[in-house]
RNA sequence: AGGCGCGUAGCUCAGCUUGGUUAGAGCGCUACCUUGACACGGUAGAGGUCAGCGGUUCGAGUCCGCUCGCGCCUACCA
């Protein structure tokens, strides 16, 4: 091995993370093959709204479909993951409204045309970000099929789906009640609305009645007394019965109205029983005037001011025309009292504005019939979301789902459609066009564009060349799985699902990994105003991508947020520093003649080699099982406890003299103990499991993983090279016995040195006794092992006879004793060691008393009860030794 | 108003599906150690009435019921 493949002493992640990123992408790594023999394995990204840069959130997504990807791409699946970025409309449009703002104009002052070449100049810097930050990340996507929502082939997918779906009847055009942002001005869909409970006030207030007398209403929003059209009481309520049919005299505007019965709208119980109804701006108040006939009278402008049907208090803007109204009520002597009430408000999530129930006409997707299907298709299976409890929510939400309003009053985005004449007639059509299909009339396109929704519904359809039976769609739909955040399960996995199953009668994806949010260490939301967002760069920065990504996906516990502290980072940095150590301490004690692992043959090497390969087999089926599951945490921590207990603390400690140096380093060199180890099996065990555990991690962790095995002359990269695979050649259980056992020993005495109070370094005698005929030979095969690392000067493996004053105790069942120097107990180390007999016999105690149930011993399985036994004849065996001990010395 | 999730060591979390040795991990803490890669290290250790109450069971952190606390989602309460 020459000097320059050396690994470098210092781990510095800066120094290949680029480099690897790069190699990969040039050798079309991450580009599948079409068509391929290889079974797909396919993820589609969400993609990232083209806003600004990304967020931990958002690499946390990656980490984990990066690290399922190239871990099937190793399996041997024609793996893609296809990146893509989303035009986000009002978001994104929000986002450049304000840069405008901030340069004194508007969109309006600029138009359409040119607002839409700001918006498509601010895309491309955005986008060209995230993909730098992918990439940063290490993330394999397939740059080769980058999509964005605005593409042609996207747009033209989209605007399919809108005139199939309008053929269908499924679309439709209606002028009701949406929910209007007076800020954005613009119509949002329910799910858009964000509803946060706010201390209001709760006026009453009365309304003359016609002909004498009055009825006295509650409300929260006074200002919409002046489009009120009714006043409804319940039918069967006696206070009120008698005034049904009679009319209320407005006491501001110059009109009147009816009192009618409502058992549907009015809860006698609730205030006076008395409800006004304001049918153009209450959703229950609209359904209210459908049954009744009323009139809808809109008082309110597009941005929230009072408009002409408000009389006197026309132009005023909401909150200062609520005012002025209870001012006005207050001079007629007709407020009747006033009080604090906690209600919903709803908010336009993207500006925070306060929204209005608002009569507008707008396009709609009738979503009954498009849920039926995505609901059996999670019923049934086909469609599996991760964790199960989701589902529920899923069936609660599609089962009451309502239409969907999906015309937005924006300018970023996919322009509707529909084209109207002057008669009112619509033509719906794939092509643009200027005569109307109904009457050849000159015909106008509609001004709006769709909900962003609408176009990410259709995601997994777009990308892939839909409507086309494109080798793509072939390929690769449906999907395999999807990655992505529980908070966009009704916005965008929901109605993938629905489009999916109406336009190919099969739902999109497979399977749905809902993951949940990250926070910060105290557990608190991440957001701007606490100042507590942690950069997905800034970290890359710090800590190196690969433990940026260990530390997310070993905190992605199913279903739960992710407490982010960057102490754990820095822990899971050392842990590749760790990996970086190891294999530099194993790489410079190569000599070159080292055997594959597949070279070997276990029944011909000693225990520990035995027993670091049957423990990494049980590694590597314990990865497999976990990615197969989305069990990133646990997947994490075996591979970390493999890497750092097993085969740094145990494995190479015990290689290390045989893989260095000249004598066995053994203090009990020169006896005639143990047996002799081949070093060329050491050093190609220890190269080979290495190797195999760098592939391992190689999908959590992709840069050091390269950069290790390209050093210690890997055959391939890893990144194509094949994930290992549990085979059972190297199970060993007599193995795994043997070292447990030994481990047990050789901590046992560690800790009666340290216990003691004796240097670490100060060499013990120890004997070893009742051990029948396996376990003898295992333990004197591994007594150099054993005695150079309890630090062993003189061992007797099956003594018979122990000299006086040892201490004698139990570990992994066997019965030791260890010889001090001195000879004596002091005090000090006396009084544990009776501590420690107190301990024994109260559990020996507690061991007993169970065995002694009778209904225990009738009813437990045999094997629990033969352990039980075994447990307290270990404890009864300890006890005595423990007696034996400090009797001996009084 | 419904629905869901959570409450386990100082902190953040596994374990609960399929009940059974001594309830685990990381970080933090204490003591000792610069032992042939690694002080971003090694060794040893302290620390838990598994939120509370009741039930099922030979046996409950794990299953069932109730209570308390925290968080989230859905919803038309004037």
């Amino acid at each position: 091995m020459s000097s320059e493949h050396l690994l470098p002493p210092r781990f510095d992640p800066k120094s290949f993370e680029e480099r690897w990123y790069e190699r990969w992408e040039r050798s079309g790594a991450f580009t599948p093959e079409v068509p391929s023999s290889k079974p797909p394995f396919v993820i589609l990204i969400p993609p990232p709204n083209v806003t600004g840069k990304l967020h931990i959130g958002h690499a946390l997504q990656f980490t984990l479909q990066d690290l399922v990807i190239r871990w099937r791409r190793m399996q041997g699946h024609n793996a893609l993951w296809l990146p893509g970025t989303d035009h986000a409309g009002i978001a994104t449009q929000v986002m450049v409204e304000r840069e405008l703002a901030k340069e004194g104009t508007s969109r309006h002052a600029l138009g359409r045309e040119r607002f839409l070449e700001r918006m498509w100049a601010w895309k491309e810097k955005y986008k060209d970000n995230i993909s730098r930050q992918a990439r940063a990340l290490g993330a394999s996507c397939d740059w080769t099929r980058e999509r964005f929502t605005l593409d042609p082939i996207l747009s033209r997918a989209v605007r399919h789906a809108f005139v199939t779906l309008y053929e269908e009847g499924l679309i439709y055009r209606a002028h009701r009640l949406i929910n209007w942002c007076p800020r954005c001005l613009t119509a949002l869909s329910d799910l858009e609305v964000v509803h946060k409970d706010l201390d209001g006030g709760m006026w009453d207030f009365a309304y003359p009645v016609d002909g004498g007398g009055e009825i006295v209403v509650s409300t929260t929003r006074p200002e919409t007394m002046l489009g009120d059209t009714a006043v409804a009481v319940h039918p069967d309520d006696e206070r009120y019965r008698h005034l049904i049919g009679r009319r209320v005299v407005h006491p501001l505007l110059p009109r009147s109205f009816p009192i009618v019965g409502d058992a549907v709208l009015v809860d006698p119980a609730f205030g006076t029983g008395a409800v006004k109804v304001t049918p153009a701006h209450d959703p229950e108040d609209f359904a209210t005037g459908e049954r009744h006939g009323l009139e809808k009278i809109n008082i309110l402008t597009e941005d929230g001011h009072i408009n002409e049907n408000g009389g006197l208090f026309a132009g005023l803007e909401r909150m200062a025309a609520r005012k002025a109204v209870l001012q006005a009520l207050q001079e007629q002597g007709l407020r009747r009292g006033e009080r604090t009430h906690r209600h919903a408000v709803g908010h336009c999530q993207r500006c925070d504005t306060v929204v209005e129930p608002y009569l507008s006409r707008q396009w709609f997707v009738r979503a009954r019939p498009l849920a039926q299907p995505a609901l059996e298709a999670v019923r049934s299976g086909e469609v599996r979301l991760i964790p199960d409890f989701w589902a529920a929510t899923y069936y609660n939400w599609l089962e009451n789902i309502l239409d969907w309003c999906i015309s937005r009053q924006l300018w970023w985005g996919h322009r509707i459609p529909a084209f109207y004449c002057d008669a009112g007639h619509t033509t719906v059509s794939m092509d643009d066009v200027t005569a109307c299909a109904t009457c050849g009339a000159p015909v106008r396109q509609d001004e709006d564009v769709l909900d962003t929704w609408f176009s990410s519904a259709l995601w997994p359809l777009s990308t892939l060349g839909w409507p086309d039976d494109t080798p793509d769609m072939r390929a690769f739909y449906p999907t395999s799985l999807l990655i992505t955040g529980f908070d966009i399960l009704f916005f965008w996995v929901a109605r993938m699902i629905m489009m999916g199953c109406h336009f190919t009668g099969k739902a999109p994806f497979a399977e749905v990994h809902l993951t949940g949010l990250v926070r910060d260490a105290r557990g608190q939301k991440m957001s701007k105003t606490k100042g507590n967002v942690m950069d997905p760069l800034e970290l890359v920065e710090q800590f190196g991508a690969d433990a940026v990504r260990f530390t997310l996906a070993a905190l992605a516990s199913p279903g739960r947020d992710l407490p982010l502290d960057p102490r754990r980072m820095e822990g899971y940095r050392s842990f590749a520093t760790k990996l970086w150590n190891a294999a530099r301490f194993v790489q410079m004690n190569l000599t070159g003649d080292e055997k594959e692992l597949h070279e070997l043959k276990p029944g011909k090497l000693a225990l520990p080699e035995r027993w670091i390969l049957a423990v990494f087999e049980e590694t590597i089926a314990a990865a497999n099982q976990a990615w197969g599951t989305y069990r990133f945490d646990e997947g994490c921590r075996r591979l970390y406890q493999f890497v750092w207990n097993d085969f740094c603390d145990w494995y190479v400690e015990m290689a290390k003299p045989l893989l260095a140096g000249a004598g066995d380093g053994s203090p009990l060199e020169g006896a005639d103990a143990g047996e002799r180890r081949c070093r060329r099996d050491v050093r190609s065990v220890a190269r080979g499991v290495l190797l195999e555990a760098l592939a391992l991690l190689h999908p959590v962790m992709p840069s050091i993983t390269e950069e290790i095995a390209g050093h210690l002359g890997g055959r391939e990269p890893l990144i194509t090279a094949s994930y290992p695979a549990a085979t059972g050649r190297f199970q060993d259980a007599a193995a795994v016995q043997a070292v447990a056992t030994m481990q047990a020993v050789v901590e046992e005495v560690r800790s009666y040195r340290h216990l003691v109070g004796l240097p670490p370094g100060t060499p013990l005698g120890l004997y070893l006794r009742e051990l029948d005929g396996g376990l003898l030979a295992d333990l004197t095969a591994m007594s150099r092992e054993l005695g150079r690392l309890a630090g062993i000067s003189r061992l007797e493996v099956g003594a018979e006879v122990v000299p006086a004053g040892s201490v004698r105790t139990v570990a992994g069942g066997v019965a030791l004793a260890i010889e001090l120097p001195d000879g004596a107990l002091k005090g000090a180390e006396r009084q544990r060691m009776a501590k420690e007999l107190e301990q024994v016999v109260v559990e020996l105690q507690r061991a007993r008393a169970r065995l002694a149930d009778l209904g225990f011993r009738e009813r437990a399985p045999a094997d629990v009860v033969h352990a039980a036994g075994q447990r307290a004849a270990d404890l009864e065996r300890k006890e005595g030794l423990l007696r034996e001990t400090l009797e001996a010395r009084v």
